[in-house]
RNA sequence: GCGCCCGUAGCUCAGCCGGAUAGAGCAACGGAUUUCUAAUCCGUGGGUCGCGUGUUCGAGUCACGCCGGGCGCACCA
């Protein structure tokens, strides 16, 4: 239990009614405090401050806390007792959860994020759900939620009949080989620009779509190898950011079920047929009444929509899943509340969740287009990444392996533009910046990784293997504020997936930091001696495990040294 | 036209269910180093939280209306 649930259970008992505790925002007010005389004497129509008064005096809190406060217009402010917090931060040391509880109601969680395209390389547009949705997974599993991550590639689509023409046409194996996914990219700007110009191209494009569609062996062949070349190139992807994925069940596995749920939806009442397209309208729901969910085309070709419902229905019976989040761009939102609302209507209840973000911004502050041509390509963010990283990791340590300065640059190029993504709430645009995304001062992954290399460094250099005190002894004020700031990892964990917010972690892991580099500055842990040392040490411990395990979540490496 | 999102320091951004004198980083300036790794720490300056009205003991946070920017709204995904 968190010291901010054990308030409230506190309150609780004395209110008889649930209370709210937070952590103050200034350490003058205290540890903890409550709005609740506040919240209570105004349905009461009492003074505040008299209100606070009778909750303390039924309040039980002496085991902890020091006489709780009433201040400014009637907070009630709790202070820690030391000895209450030395025992809590021990305690920590023996808790492989370090103080974060695991959820009551674990859940089944599918998780949607990443979802490249065949034959399309992924650039910086994929980083968001890539990087948010793998760490949104990372924190489901640590609160106990069993969580299956499903990348849904876009595999399947009207591209194909034109990367089918081009691969048939002007396909150049040994650039195939060099790199797949450049040459698919060629193969298929080539055929486009071909088929603008001339009409015959355009029609045998279709027809090679159409082919495709209807299971021609060699069209079918030369797809399935473009999903495998494509495949190979993302996993070097993932592989480089660490992401693994439970299945990758793109959008060619729904093909055959997507005629017979039509079918079905229209045959119970569900789906209409409108200017020849089923669609689902939504009559009873004024924002959605001029908005049908289009589920079959005209030409009797199927759409996203179709073939999300296809997903969504499967991934709820194959895992009888309570959850599905689904992490992809804001401008997403009314395809997902359309399908959402069809999948009500189905009778599908499990708790449907669209996690939006921003769009990224070039530096001259438009949205980086798609179809340009001239975007950045993922690769090269986490090359350039890795290389400036290592620039750095020459100039401070010119004496290291050049193996050993390989890894750390990658640990720390890779942690960088991870955390410059979910530092920052997900909902802002994201102007891309080579600067500020591997900039490594401030509040940046190196800035959390050197905190835990200088705790590394103390532990290889005091010779000793770490050996857990029985008790912690702490004078000085910058321990008992690191103490406290370690007892909240416990309290910030799962309040980011009450709105899918890393970012609360990462600017946790910040003040931790924070705290961890005042406490170096000010306590000297090796020079010191006795009970002193062994606390010190304990503190340092922690402070790397919650470090380490913090960024584990946001699914950024540490490293030994740096 | 309808809908969604954003607007906080010169720049980039935090600010969770409304809470006390709105916080960081970068940039600027000043200080700390015979180092437990200075990728660090301490300090200084910098704000009509887009504008207005309302609800409230209390509003950056909630409601409504504007202004500015972005995105989306029937046969692409």
């Amino acid at each position: 239990m968190t010291i901010q649930t054990l308030l409230e259970s506190r309150l609780r008992d004395a209110l008889g009614a649930p209370a709210q505790v937070s952590a103050t925002a200034d350490a003058r007010f205290g540890d903890y405090q409550t709005n609740a005389a506040m919240i209570l004497a105004k349905t009461r129509r009492m003074n505040p401050r008299q209100v606070a008064t009778e909750i303390i005096e039924k309040l039980q809190v002496d085991d902890f806390c020091q006489t709780p406060e009433i201040a400014g217009a009637g907070f009630i402010n709790f202070r820690l007792k030391p000895e209450f917090v030395a025992g809590q931060t021990r305690a920590l040391l023996d808790d492989p959860q370090l103080g974060v509880p695991k959820a009551e109601n674990p859940r089944k969680i599918i998780v949607d994020f990443s979802s490249p395209n065949v034959a399309k390389p992924m650039h910086v547009g994929h980083i968001r759900s890539t990087i948010l949705g793998d760490t949104l997974a990372r924190i489901a599993r640590f609160l106990g939620h069993e969580v299956v991550t499903d990348n849904h590639i876009g595999d399947w689509g009207t591209q194909f009949g034109k990367v089918i023409y081009g691969w048939k046409h002007f396909r150049d194996d040994v650039a195939l080989e060099r790199d797949a996914i450049q040459e698919l990219v060629r193969l298929y700007k080539h055929a486009n620009s071909l088929a603008d110009a001339d009409p015959a191209i355009m029609t045998t494009c279709r027809e090679e779509l159409v082919k495709l569609q209807a299971g021609d062996p060699e069209n079918l062949d030369i797809w399935k190898r473009t999903v495998a070349l494509s495949w190979r190139e993302f996993e070097a992807m993932y592989g480089l950011l660490g992401i693994h994925f439970d299945e990758h069940l793109g959008e060619s596995a729904y093909n055959d079920a997507l005629a017979p749920l039509v079918d079905k939806l229209l045959s119970c009442g569900i789906a209409e047929v409108s200017e020849g397209a089923v669609c689902v309208f939504f009559r009873d729901n004024p924002a959605l009444a001029e908005k049908p969910c289009l589920i079959r085309k005209s030409d009797g070709g199927f759409l996203y929509a179709t073939t999300d419902l296809a997903t969504l229905q499967y991934r709820i019976q194959r895992w009888n899943a309570d959850a599905i989040w689904y992490v992809v761009g804001a401008p997403q939102a009314l395809h997902f509340e359309q399908v959402f609302n069809v999948a009500a209507r189905m009778g599908i209840s499990g708790d449907l969740r669209h996690i939006p973000f921003g769009s990224i911004l070039g530096e001259d502050r438009k949205l980086m287009k798609t179809r340009s041509g001239e975007n950045v390509s993922l690769r090269d963010v986490l090359e350039e990444a890795q290389q400036r990283a290592l620039r750095l990791v020459e100039e401070k340590n010119p004496e290291m392996p050049a193996e050993e300065k390989a890894t750390i640059a990658q640990i720390i190029g890779i942690g960088a533009v991870k955390y410059a993504e979910l530092s920052q709430f997900r909902m802002s645009d994201y102007v891309f910046s080579w600067d500020k995304m591997l900039s490594f001062q401030g509040n940046t992954a190196p800035y959390l990784q050197n905190a835990y290399v200088r705790i590394r460094s103390i532990f290889r250099k005091s010779g000793s293997e770490f050996d857990a005190p029985t008790a912690l002894a702490l004078t000085e004020p910058a321990e008992e504020g690191l103490c406290k700031k370690l007892l909240q990892f416990g309290e910030i964990v799962p309040s980011i997936l009450d709105d899918f917010r890393p970012n609360l972690l990462a600017n946790y892991l910040y003040e931790l930091a924070n705290a961890f580099h005042g406490f170096y500055e000010a306590c000297p842990v090796l020079k010191s001696e006795g009970e002193t040392r062994t606390s010190r040490l304990a503190l340092c411990e922690l402070t790397a495990r919650v470090l380490q395990q913090g960024l584990e979540l946001l699914g950024i490496r540490v490293p030994e040294r740096m």
